[in-house]
DNA sequence: CAGAAATAATCAGTGCCCTGAGTAATTGAG
DNA sequence: CTCAATTACTCAGGGCACTGATTATTTCTG
C-alpha cells in the first residue's frame, strides 16, 4: 500500500542504465574485456607509466577493485607491472603491444556501441544527458570529500 | 595518443552515477539494507505473495541475483518463503512485520536521500533526467528481446 | 638519525551482477 | 497416460565494488 514508484528513484535508474549498458557491451564490444578494463587500458594509453592508485583515481575505481582489474589485465598480457625504482611501494603500469592493439580495436567498437546506445536521444538530448549525469555524480562525489580546499593557512 | 574521453561514454557515466549513489545510500539511508534489497521489499509491499522470478522481473534482477538478495533478506527475517501449494516449483514471498517496518522506515530516508542526490538539478532538469535515462534503458533492453511481438500467425 | 605518520599495495569479507549447467515440478502433445 | 518441453529455482564460476585490517616502504619530525 505504501509502495513507492522506483522509476522516480535515481539509484534504481542508474542501476538499470548500467545493466543495459553491460548487456550491450557484451554483444557489441567484447565478451573478454569489460568496460572498466577498457577504461584502465585507456588511462594507460593517455598516461603510460602511471601507478596503480592513480589509474584507479583516473577511472573511478577504489584501491581493491583496481587491484583486481589490473591483475586480470596483467594475467592476460595486456599490461606490465614494474616496481618503481624511485619508490618501492609503487608499481608502474604500462601497456604491452597486445594491450595497445586491444585498446585500438575496442575504441572503434565502443564508439559504434555508444551510437546505438544513445540512438533514442537527439543530439541535443545527448548533450543534456551527459551534462545532467555528470553534474549529479560530481556533486555526490563532492559530498564525500569534506571539502578540504578550505585550508586557508597553515 | 589515441586515448578517448570517457566523459562522453554513457557506460562510464552510468557506472560513476551508480557509485555515487551507492556511497550516498550508505551514509544517508542504511548500511545494512542495500538499494536492490529495498527494491525487493518495495515490490513485495506492492504485490505480496509474488514468486521469486516475478520479483526479479519487477526490480530488474536476473534469476541468480534475485536468489541471493532474497536469501539475505530471508536470513535477516525480513521476508518469508513458502512453497506454492498450487505449483511446487515456486516459492511465494511475503514480508514479515519486521520487513514491513523496515520498508516504511527506509522509504522516508530514501526520499530524503533522493532530494539531496538530485539537488544539483532544477525541477525541470530532474524531469528530463528521469526521462532521458529511462528512454535509453528501455531502448537498450528492447535490443535484447528479439522483438517477439512480431508473431503474426502460427 | 630514530621513531612516528603517511602512503601503496594486499588480503579477508560482504554484496551485486551475469552466464551456463543442473534439478525438480508442471504442462503439453501424441 | 506417457514422454518431451517448459518453467522455477539452485549451483558453479567470473567479474565489479566497497570497507577494514595488514604489510612494506617512504617521509616527516623531533
Amino acid at each position: 500500500m505504501a509502495a513507492v514508484d522506483l522509476t522516480t528513484h535515481p539509484g534504481h535508474l542508474a542501476r538499470r542504465l548500467q545493466q543495459a549498458h553491460y548487456l550491450l557491451w557484451n554483444t557489441m564490444v567484447s565478451e573478454q574485456i569489460t568496460s572498466p578494463q577498457f577504461a584502465v587500458l585507456n588511462a594507460l594509453v593517455a598516461e603510460p607509466g602511471l601507478d596503480q592508485r592513480t589509474v584507479g583515481e583516473r577511472v573511478g575505481l577504489d584501491r581493491s577493485t583496481i587491484a583486481e582489474v589490473i591483475s586480470r589485465l596483467s594475467r592476460r598480457g595486456l599490461l606490465d607491472k614494474v616496481r618503481d625504482p624511485q619508490d618501492g611501494r609503487r608499481f608502474l603500469l604500462r601497456l604491452t603491444d597486445e594491450g595497445t592493439r586491444t585498446h585500438r580495436k575496442l575504441t572503434v567498437r565502443t564508439a559504434r556501441m555508444n551510437q546505438v546506445f544513445l540512438a533514442p536521444l537527439s543530439a541535443e538530448e545527448q548533450t543534456v544527458f551527459f551534462d545532467l549525469i555528470q553534474r549529479v555524480s560530481d556533486a555526490a562525489e563532492g559530498l564525500r570529500n569534506p571539502t578540504e580546499p578550505l585550508t586557508t593557512q597553515c
